[in-house]
DNA sequence: GCCATCATGTAATTAGTTACATGATTAG
DNA sequence: CTAATCATGTAACTAATTACATGATGGC
């Protein structure tokens, strides 16, 4: 389970209630991972039980800030070190890529169509969210991550386009 | 849940069991999903329920073999036109990669060669099956796919290089 | 005879989604 | 005053993994 984790990290970056790290989740880890926070706040006591993290402050509307603690933060840094990457993921639109070829053309393409364009729909958020990291008096650490993906989109794009062209 | 349409998938390119369309799985979607026989097994049952598959042989060691019924192929197509595909994808590798940004250099480091070291591999294994595929009488449908994940593969790695060099 | 592989299932558990439920605060 | 957003939780259900269980066949 990586949702665990995921969370490890994001307290790591900062400090947070389960209601931002929901929407933090969302905003940094959407292309990776989704969690909504029905599943957010139990795994959040299950970090406080394993002394992963804490609460390091109430607020108003009985908000509860959460941070990691030392051991969250040795945890997750084992985590990425000494255990063995799950590689098995989950991709409905890659599965549907594959599925694509059993169809007849003139179905095929308004798929691929809609598909293209949402990848670059995708690749433009990116090239925004670029900006504005580059904005930052000093750009996110995960700023290399953004640059990869920036750097895969436009393959799949032509990729597509060349589908389109060719069926 | 796309497990019920990658089945019908795998069975439109070929009638199969139970056991070989686990083994399809792996070999052909791995990259996209994963499913596992006693996964496998109920939602035959119901694709049966559902006619969109049926068994259309018994064979050695009680072996029945499945094939997808023309509402089936229906049922496929019509979920690959007109349903909006579920966006959300789980894939632990690309939360690892987000998450060593936390990480010292020095812990950094070798996680990145093991990635490098990985999708390197994935990509041998991939020019092998492309090779395989054009060896083929007639190529397979899904030979542009193969070529799509051929070309993402140099990309991640160059990157993975890069951030070795860099930090 | 024994081990690998073929072949099918169920049970128990964990993970994830969707729906239900409640209340505080803020901006218009 | 009212709608949007902030904020937290639980319950019911579906999906997925891991473990348990069994037996046939073929090659050595």
């Amino acid at each position: 389970m990586s949702l665990r984790h995921a969370l490890l990290g994001l307290l790591t970056v900062n400090p947070g209630t389960g209601y931002e790290l929901t929407q933090r989740f969302d905003r940094s880890l959407s292309n990776a991972w989704h969690a909504s926070h029905s599943q957010i706040y139990p795994e959040l006591a299950r970090l406080d039980e394993a002394g992963f993290a804490e609460v390091v402050s109430e607020g108003a509307r009985g908000s509860r800030t959460w941070a990691v603690t030392d051991a969250g933060r040795e945890e997750l840094r084992r985590w990425l070190t000494e255990s063995e990457p799950n590689r098995s993921v989950r991709n409905e639109g890659a599965v549907r890529l594959f599925l694509l070829t059993l169809l007849d053309p003139a179905d095929r393409r308004p798929v691929l169509e809609r598909e293209r364009a949402h990848i670059e729909e995708e690749h433009r958020q990116l090239r925004a969210l670029a900006a504005e990291l580059d904005a930052l008096p000093e750009p996110a650490a995960f700023r290399p991550v953004i640059d990869l993906a920036l750097r895969l989109g436009p393959v799949m794009a032509e990729w597509m386009t060349e589908q389109l062209e060719d069926g």
